[in-house]
DNA sequence: CTGAAAGCGCTTACAG
DNA sequence: CTGAAAGCGCTTACAG
């Protein structure tokens, strides 16, 4: 009788090791190491060189993941916190994916409500990003206080926060602007503005935007116009309600925000006031598929994709608590849907 | 002369180790760890177990997430992949970072644009993740040798793809069925159906759903209405323009997909044509903030949420190799926009 | 210039 | 039942 050794299964997983590459090889498993990350230093004969490679495309090896982010000490990826449910953070996280596929970094997500969940919190500490970018956060959230508590580079995207250092914003008050004067050039002079929140950085540079294009034109500003509410659409809705209590309806609006802006579209509509016949409408921010919508909400385009990209090499590339101040000025572009008319009457 | 000694700065990272912790709690690291991880084994009275949760929370002591995934092997993190810029699948995402946030693992993101980007591979045989969710692939990408070759569990979401015996779908059919039925309580006899690319799973299901509620309406299928396209909306464009290359147009069209759906709605308007006035237009798949539309595409929804949710409890409840089929069959639901109307006269 | 060894921060099988 | 030790799979400072 035979002894049939039972069938041993591997210690771990069955994926090769360094060691395997070395054994076969015939190298020290230093030198495979080297090799492999081009180590400038390492001095072998380009005939070994290209064993080691050899042997680490046979063997299909690909270095471990989390014994490289230890022994290195860095983790090998960056993280993006972006707000629940908001379609237009896509692009920003398309941004960020381009910069992580090039640097081969692993990209890692999740959405907030406001404020930096706790579980979020706790993975930074240990250490599981090199890098975060944060979007949409409410205006107190401290990012600066984020950065000392976890030691992991923080840059915000598309808006600052209290006590933050480290941003990328777009031209918000350009795209005010340009929003505005789109308006005013078919004769617009009463013009409402449905506002983001109160405190909030881009919510502030947009009203600016919208005041610098009044003034510039020489129109009043007539107080009772400006509404603040949420970057959501159903505050949009709120926003045109609270508007009409006040008085007579304008006969434009600028909404500070798209999903605001299909809000107050949407509410409008509701009350039987036709856009563009009865009031005009024009929003910041571009949705997705936007172009191919019947009829397409009128809206200056920002960048975002652009922030995402340029956020993720600055925080990559810049000394953790070096100040980083960008403003990306190119790429604001009016969108011309089906929403924007000349003045009634 | 005293020799100032040069600050000795700290070694590596100045976030706290198990060690720090242990010795603060005058333990050893192993009790630490397993305090920490609530390992039933362990024997300590209740006062140590304590010494041990203080010493950990003065510190603001958090594992090295990478340490413990070599020592644990395991990643700690799931993989998801999803098609590049749709809309659509923000609601995936948001039901697997649900259950991600749940078990305390890490998302992590990435699109892909039809097949697996070869980056990600060679990421994932790296012990990336420890499972891997992965929609919207082309019909041909064998997901069964993407397991063999990264040993990483993986689950198809809302679309099954060659030779995969894994995976989470919805009840297109049903949806098609309703979308279809709809069209035909109003009236609708020539309906035409814009499918998805052929060959792939949820474009199959669909026109199936399709013929069967024609078919149980008693009528007829005209085999000139199905044009096939891709899941985009400038194919919805090209698919109405073939379509009205081959003659008169029906009374209405079931979209199979929602920027399908957008897309041929608007190469119709582009042409003249006016929904639902001149043709009425159903979609499958609603669309975020398509409620605030104005007018907004009619449309059954899917519940994706559901299906991310679902597919990442079961693959990671799941022994990586055994099947997986689940079909959701609730929350198909008809959203009532304004692009539906009795045929003409 | 090269190679063997120490160390990254954990977990867990194993000896006491 | 407890605690000291080995080991996870890499990288890199350091001795030859």
């Amino acid at each position: 009788m035979v002894a049939i050794p039972s069938d041993r299964t591997t210690r771990r997983s069955s994926r090769p090791t360094i060691n395997d590459v070395a054994q076969r090889a015939g190298v020290d498993r230093a030198v495979v190491s080297k090799v492999l990350s081009d180590d400038p230093t390492l001095r072998v004969r380009d005939e070994t060189r290209q064993r080691v490679r050899h042997a680490a495309a046979d063997l299909g090896y690909r270095p471990n993941f989390h014994a490289q982010g230890l022994a290195r000490a860095r983790a090998g990826a960056i993280g993006l916190l972006v707000p629940h449910g908001n379609p237009l953070f896509l692009e920003i996280m398309a941004g960020v994916e381009e910069v992580a596929t090039a640097r081969g970094l692993l990209l890692s997500t999740a959405t907030h409500h406001g404020d930096l969940p706790d579980r979020y919190r706790r993975l930074l500490r240990g250490g599981i990003v090199d890098a975060l970018l944060v979007s949409g956060l409410q205006a107190q959230v401290d990012a600066a206080a984020l950065f000392r508590e976890t030691q992991v580079p923080v840059i915000l995207v598309n808006r600052r926060s209290l006590g933050s250092d480290r941003w990328v914003i777009l031209d918000d008050e350009h795209a005010a602007r340009r929003a505005t004067e789109h308006l005013i050039r078919l004769g617009h002079q009463r013009i409402a503005f449905l506002g983001g929140p109160p405190h909030v950085d881009t919510a502030e540079r947009r009203i600016r935007g919208f005041r610098t294009a009044m003034a510039d034109a020489g129109l009043e500003v007539d107080e009772t116009l400006f509404v603040h509410g949420e970057y959501t659409a159903s505050s949009g809705g709120e926003a045109v309600a609270e508007l009409l209590g006040r008085g007579p309806l304008p006969t434009a609006l600028v909404a500070a925000d798209a999903p605001l802006g299909l809000g107050a579209w949407h509410a409008l509509a509701g009350r039987g006031i036709a856009v563009p016949r009865d009031v005009s409408l024009v929003a910041i921010h571009k949705l997705p598929l936007e172009e191919f919508r019947v009829p397409a909400l009128t809206c200056v385009e920002l960048p975002l994709r652009a922030a995402g990209r340029r956020a993720a090499e600055l925080v990559l590339d810049t000394p953790p608590d070096a100040p980083i101040h960008e403003l990306i000025t190119e790429g604001v572009e009016l969108f011309e849907g089906s929403t924007v008319a000349p003045p009634r009457g």
